[in-house]
DNA sequence: TGAAATGTTGGGGCG
DNA sequence: ACGCCCCAACATTTC
């Protein structure tokens, strides 16, 4: 009789689960433990916090369903696993490797008494199995895909539908309840029944539409998968192997790139991984060195309309406004509104990482980064250019009719098609008329888009490389 | 996974 | 009937 112990981090799914399964493969007893680390949740994401603590719920229920439970317990992991470990008689600890600088250091710390085994599963590749001929990382996103997508993908380890989960060990821990959160309106339910459920739905027609609506603001033509793969509610394996299934099924040429499309979204988050392995660093610092030298403009007052959404920029109030309340934006609004703080702004991109990692329900320190340097960078990626969003075409190209707009931001739901755009455009009859006084119920620019252009294009040519 | 400036085209109104 | 102009729509270039 051995017990092992599954310590649930960022694996909070029972379905094609390595670790889990390495757990169940070398014991007879299995205690699943969820441990609350002051650290992480000392930080100040009430949404995502919510989203895990009803995660957790739901995993605690399917767990009871084949005479197991989730164990919760309060403190620092090392302390934590070695009273549970030596209280439980346990052989070993079974966990999903997690890659964030933070996690590594815990991780290390445990590993260095007490027996850790890591299993890899947050991502389809290991970070750092893919790398260029000669050992150096890809830093430009399409060599990387094209390595990527010339790897046999990996079976998922577990396929039957059922297997029975090991009963717990004689000896058990006293432990905690599942914090209550004040979060009422979850905006998506946590859980791998409904990640499961989402995918299905989105396979059965959006995939093949996705190219050509995931950027429209009023629809919901995403998988809004990312809450879900953020707690591995669902394995990116086995989404990926449906995604490829996808591509392999589509009726037409058109409908093929749509899929394949998403699937490059995927590889996305594995690119990030990868960069993240291989550049520790680049979470807290620009990867991009030659954004130290730019002098930001930094004003506080600025940066707070911005994350209350009173910028006065329709297109972004309404990203900024939806993102508090649910804790979700579509990956357009997410560049609008960070290329507006980035670039029109001119506010340091960190800045905006951090409220959206306070704020988002997916939020990954590794994929939000990767994100925000991405909008800050002046254009490495290809077509070199250097490019500043206008709020007022993303607007118009994204939200044509303005429906997106009109449900996020109250004060404009009755300006005229012709001014939901640009409201301060609207002249003072039309102002009454709609009540939206500019300036009194909506706030007018607090920057012009225009003028604002040559000091961004100022403060970003330090960043010129001599020859470029 | 831009935007703005510039260039090209093609249909319709009109003399 | 025909050529000319206007201009919107689309394409290409430049930053």
């Amino acid at each position: 009789m051995s017990t092992g112990i599954w310590w649930i981090r960022r694996d909070m799914r029972l379905d094609d689960n390595p670790a889990l399964q390495e757990a169940i493969n070398n014991n007879s007893c299995l205690l699943p433990l969820f441990i609350l680390d002051p650290t992480i949740l000392s930080h100040p994401a009430e949404k995502r916090k919510a989203f895990m603590f009803e995660g957790l719920r739901r995993l605690d229920a399917q767990l009871r369903l084949q005479g197991s439970r989730l164990f919760i317990l309060i403190g620092d992991p090392q302390t934590v696993l070695s009273q549970v470990f030596y209280a439980s008689n346990a052989s070993a600890i079974y966990a999903e490797a997690d890659y964030s600088p933070y996690a590594r250091k815990r991780d290390h710390a445990v590993a260095a008494i007490l027996p850790l085994w890591l299993v890899h599963g947050l991502t389809v590749f290991p970070p750092g199995l893919i790398h260029k001929q000669n050992g150096s990382p890809y830093t430009v996103y399409t060599h990387f895909k094209l390595a990527w997508k010339s790897l046999p993908l990996p079976a998922p380890c577990c396929t039957q539908q059922e297997f029975h989960l090991p009963p717990l060990p004689e000896s058990t821990p006293i432990c905690e309840d599942i914090p209550e959160t004040s979060i009422r309106d979850l905006f998506m339910q946590p859980g791998e029944s409904a990640a499961f459920k989402r995918l299905q739905k989105f396979l059965r027609e959006p995939i093949y539409e996705y190219l050509e609506k995931r950027d429209l603001l009023a629809l919901d033509a995403t998988s809004t998968l990312s809450p879900y793969l953020r707690f591995g509610m669902i394995s990116i394996r086995g989404v990926v192997q449906e995604a490829r299934f996808a591509i392999d099924n589509a009726q037409d040429e058109k409908s093929r790139k749509n899929a394949q499309t998403w699937l490059d979204e995927l590889v996305w988050r594995e690119f990030y991984y990868s960069v993240l392995h291989f550049f520790p660093d680049g979470l807290k610092t620009s990867f991009r060195k030659d954004l130290h030298k730019i002098q930001w403009h930094n004003a506080p007052q600025e940066l707070e309309a911005w994350k209350q959404g009173k910028t006065g920029y329709p297109v972004v109030d309404a990203g900024m406004r939806q993102l508090k309340q649910t804790g979700w934006m579509l990956k357009r609004a997410r560049m609008i509104t960070a290329s507006f703080l980035v670039k029109n702004l001119l506010v340091n991109w960190q800045e905006g990482e951090s409220w959206f990692m306070e704020n988002l329900l997916d939020g990954d320190p590794a994929l939000n980064s990767g994100g925000w340097q991405w909008t800050a960078s002046p254009g490495k990626d290809v077509p070199p250019t250097f490019r500043i969003f206008n709020p007022t075409l993303q607007s118009q190209k994204f939200d044509p009719k303005g429906t997106y707009i009109r449900r996020w931001v109250a004060e404009l739901a009755n300006v005229p098609d012709a001014f939901i755009h640009q409201p301060w455009r609207m002249p003072e009859d039309i102002q009454k008329q709609s009540g939206c006084i500019i300036g009194d119920i909506y706030p007018t620019p607090i920057v012009d888009h225009k003028s604002i252009q040559e000091r961004t294009l100022l403060a970003f040519q330090t960043t010129k490389e001599p020859g470029e």
